[in-house]
DNA sequence: TACTATGTTCGATATTCGACGTACGACGAA
DNA sequence: TTCGTCGTACGTCGAATATCGAACATAGTA
């Protein structure tokens, strides 16, 4: 039988029309999800095993699916690694000045609760 | 016997300095707090009762305490009413643009999802 | 085939969340 | 005191969520 070229799910990756600010917000309230976004924030693309977080790979599977499914990144595959970006021209078309607001308001945060 | 000035739970408000992004985020991704949060935006003071969401006041009080306890909202005693207000100036204080931000997204989401 | 590396899915468990009904407290008026 | 209004606290329920371990799937290599 012809191997499919993609057994894997496919990776879902909602439209940027569809996005809903409160699945964003939802999404990145969450402390190891902000982790993630904000160390994309700065880097360009990262597999999924190289964030600095302390959680199970399952556990982390499933923080990737949220951001995923909220549109705040995008993964692709490259070989047997899973690449992820951070989603930052359509959330910036689609919310003008949300994410850099909500990563500014981090960074002061973890300045000052220390 | 002296009738105690306060006898109900007085009231914590979270101080400036304290606010937690992720806290805020968190309550602004429900629907019926972010509707509570859109119409203080406008108007500067409402009674607990007067805001356009069709859930039980005892599930309404409930959305208040976490957006107290999150620091977007004040709530201060007027005889026997609660008058709830938007802390504007302290959350643009903590987080310069993320309330503007947040609340326009979710305008541009409500005016396209139907 | 076998082995390794990477990441996901599944099952199980514990916690949190949103909603409600009920009971209660505080205030204002009679 | 008694009553009605407004709003909260508590308990409860079902659903969603977070977390983990174990098994599975894919890619690459030998």
């Amino acid at each position: 039988m012809p191997r499919s070229h993609q057994r894997r799910p496919a990776l879902i990756h909602v439209a940027t029309a569809d996005l809903d600010v409160l699945d964003v917000l939802h999404a990145l309230s969450d402390p190891t999800r902000m982790i993630i976004t904000r160390t994309l924030y700065d880097d360009p693309e990262r597999a999924c095993g190289t964030f600095p977080v302390e959680v199970a790979p399952s556990t982390l599977s499933h923080h990737f699916r949220v951001l995923r499914e909220a549109g705040v990144i995008h993964q692709r595959e490259e070989g047997n690694r899973r690449l992820t970006t951070l989603r930052r021209a359509d959330l910036d078309e689609r919310f003008p000045g949300l994410l850099d607001a909500i990563v500014s308001a981090y960074d002061r945060r973890s300045g000052e609760g220390g």
